[in-house]
DNA sequence: CGACTCTTTGATCCCGATCAAGTTCAGTGG
DNA sequence: CCACTGAACTTGATCGGGATCAAAGAGTCG
């Protein structure tokens, strides 16, 4: 009973793209997968992941990877977009159960390991790309531990919104400064290490100060340059459609000499 | 002039066999990367990479990758202890440039990009545990993160401790309540996103508690339950040791069935 | 309409930052 | 051998960002 698993698998595949390249038969095998699509209904929907045979695409919605602690407070880790693959690492590492939750409502498409374990046997470039995307993964995750340990609850929020708005944007969801966002100032909190009521209280100092507006399921970031200024956002860490590594042939390796190095 | 560059490869290749099964072929192939062998000097000295080509194995010492600020505050993202390979992900993005920082007189060997590209584009397998060592740095990091946004100090303290304890155990360099662990306070609060002065209240707290002991550069650790109860560890994160994919395949990709979830 | 979840606001509290000395200790050079 | 230096560690006093507690709007849904 598949519904239309295109749309999904083509933004996936266009997430690869954005740094990988791939052959038109590679490209070709990532889009003839084929899973389940599934619904994660309302928010607190969860899809906890334990020695699980499935990776979960997002098609529609948003999903949020977070820890839980002992006392029920959540930490969310990641936040995932449609086109967004959740639980790639799962393939190399079921083991690793990392629960996810849909914010509001989700629509989820399935790839079963097994599957996407043998693409990526298969076809080196693939796998090449397969890691690339968690490293991607990866590299925010660095981002966050370091707004987490070294940044104020204003900076926090503002680089965080300058993260969705340009994900959003390379997505071509929507353009950085306006998107859709359906997200709960709870949520948020969690996201940010912060309480529901701080985070309240920051997106009115943003708000007062004329730099985002309409903060109710959907963003518009009226001014731009001075929230990437509160936030120190550099987009760099998101490794995006730059020419990250079309080059799979590069110069001889020799060793750069670097100083404060001896050999 | 490689001085013995042997014992750090057969580190490395214990580490991937840790959570990844090899071929005596593969694992010679690792076994015979060859690489150029440099000291990092004292603390504060920085290997900074920048498009660079080569990733850092640790073959002795402490290696921290590092966010600076704006201001120069820091924040640490990752410690490693000799057999990781700090910069794995560099291979696949170049681009990602992670600051590395040694604590203390540390030694590394450098291997060149293009040969570990190479050698996991030959072998299907050794990208597999490439790919999987990313995502156990990756899953530290998420562990981190939830260590920042929803823990305090002591907790966040005690934690750190049991993970390097038991990563150290797992690399056979120590056991897990007695190791080497030369880090100034101030690098500690770096990591924990802590003042140095706050660091060093939770370090007494934990001495007068009679959890830990000799602090200085050498970890005692006296009751490793209660300061896992306290740090609420659970090294499922580390995902060493176990079973973790030992299986290229498994029983037929069908999915679980999972509440929650609606076709 | 009530029930529920989300947002907003105010009052108070506390963990950890910050500031400022002081102490210990390994060099290092006279 | 001792004075000088500089980096770590320690301690005390004070400050403040954000948590917590409590309660009142504001949608939204059955």
């Amino acid at each position: 009973m598949p519904i239309s698993d295109a749309p999904p698998l083509t933004r996936f595949l266009a997430r690869l793209l954005r740094h990988s390249a791939l052959s038109e038969e590679e490209q070709e095998v990532i889009l003839s997968l084929n899973g389940q699509t599934v619904l994660a209904s309302a928010r607190r929907d969860i899809i906890c992941p334990r020695t699980v045979d499935h990776a979960s695409l997002v098609a529609d919605g948003l999903v949020g990877r977070f820890e839980q602690m002992q006392d029920g407070e959540r930490q969310i880790t990641a936040i995932f977009i449609p086109g967004d693959l959740c639980d790639l690492h799962s393939v190399v590492c079921p083991t690793a159960e990392w629960a996810l939750e849909a914010f509001g409502e989700a629509k989820i498409l399935l790839l079963a390991h097994r599957d996407l374990r043998a693409v990526a046997m298969k076809h080196p470039a693939i796998a090449m790309a397969f890691w690339r995307d968690t490293v991607v993964d990866a590299s925010i995750l660095a981002k966050w531990v370091g707004n987490l340990g070294r940044r104020n609850a204003r900076s926090r929020l503002a680089h965080l919104l300058c993260e969705i708005g340009l994900r959003i944007e390379q997505a071509r969801l929507g353009s950085r400064t306006t998107f859709d966002f359906p997200i709960t100032q709870t949520q948020l909190g969690d996201a940010l290490g912060l309480s529901s009521v701080h985070v309240n209280r920051m997106i009115q100092a943003l708000r007062r100060a004329e730099l985002i507006e309409r903060f109710d399921r959907r963003i518009l970031i009226k001014d731009w340059d001075r929230l990437v200024a509160i936030a120190e956002f550099d987009p760099a860490f998101l490794l995006g459609d730059s020419a990250i590594d079309r080059i799979h042939d590069e110069p001889a390796g020799r060793f750069r000499s670097q100083e404060n190095l001896r050999t």
